[in-house]
DNA sequence: GTCTATAATTTGATAGAC
DNA sequence: GTCTATCAAATTATAGAC
């Protein structure tokens, strides 16, 4: 029943992998930041596409649990949790969305991250598509999506919080 | 006068950091595609930042060009050239955007990296900004440039190109 | 400019003691 | 479940011959 360290893992690679990329963080790397040794790391994920499958899925759950139920929210409130969700990456972790930057990678994954990462999306896209039903005049899912994401690397690339904002403006 | 291997190398390195980013390829990779030694390619690039400072540069300089002077084009037909970059990402080099990659990755760059892939960001806002004008009353420029940075990434997670043009086509 | 050769370090991963 | 110890391969980078 005890898990051991395998959370503190987690956490630690999110925000490694959330920093630079699949390939731009080690075993020994999560084992110096959780204090303990890399042959333990393996342990619990005996290879590194183990490891960021369970990060994309565990990530993936957390979206899915703070988005809440799509019948709950009306549109306006549905765009509104997604924005607080990229927001919170940028202002609150200083992070990119881990999806978004191992969704830039895609071809450089292991098949099970790959799809892990594609479900991110799906579970994004089905929240705005449940909120929004069929009639939904607005802007398109994936197009608010897509911005969110950009917006991220464009803001924190060119060190502009306030860039992010007036892209999450203008998607309403 | 002769650079050699050169210019190879930058296409072998663009190919490459396109779909891994900056800790995907090696310079062996690199040696192994043009067909020389990594020794060769330390030559013309001794570090891997040298490399990929010039790399972003690089692909700053032909996005200039290829988007023209602002002067010349209406609104429109700017956002439309902006559009067919990375449509042509997309559909002819089935690649991220350079810069787009590199960006996500912004905080596990070397600082001059950093800054040759902002100078991307800034070259496209300021073709659109040059374009627009200051009464410009459509989407603005940042915005569009996210739109299309996490458009290539969604639509190339889920391997649906549709999803795509349905972006671009909520810009207009 | 390109090569051979190599150094120093890091990486993903395993075997086996406790 | 964590450790010590280790491996084979890969990585960035340099020295010096041609």
């Amino acid at each position: 029943m005890d898990a051991g360290y395998r959370d503190r893992i987690l956490g630690a690679a999110e925000l490694r992998a959330r920093t630079g990329g699949y390939h731009g963080f080690s075993f020994r790397d999560l084992a110096d930041d959780v204090g303990i040794k890399s042959s333990s790391v393996h342990y619990h994920f005996p290879t590194k596409a183990d490891l960021c499958a369970e990060l994309a899925r565990r990530y993936t759950q957390a979206t899915r649990r703070r988005l809440g139920d799509a019948q709950d929210v009306t549109p306006q409130e549905a765009v509104a949790r997604v924005v607080a969700l990229f927001r919170d990456a940028l202002l609150i972790d200083d992070r990119m969305c881990l999806c978004g930057l191992l969704g830039a990678e895609r071809d450089a994954l292991p098949p099970a991250v790959q799809d892990a990462v594609a479900s991110f999306f799906r579970t994004v896209l089905a929240f705005l598509d449940g909120a929004f039903g069929p009639a939904w005049p607005g802007p398109r899912p994936a197009a608010i999506l897509a911005s969110l994401e950009g917006g991220l690397i464009v803001a924190r690339t060119l060190r502009n919080a306030e860039l992010f904002e007036e892209i999450a403006a203008g998607i309403g």
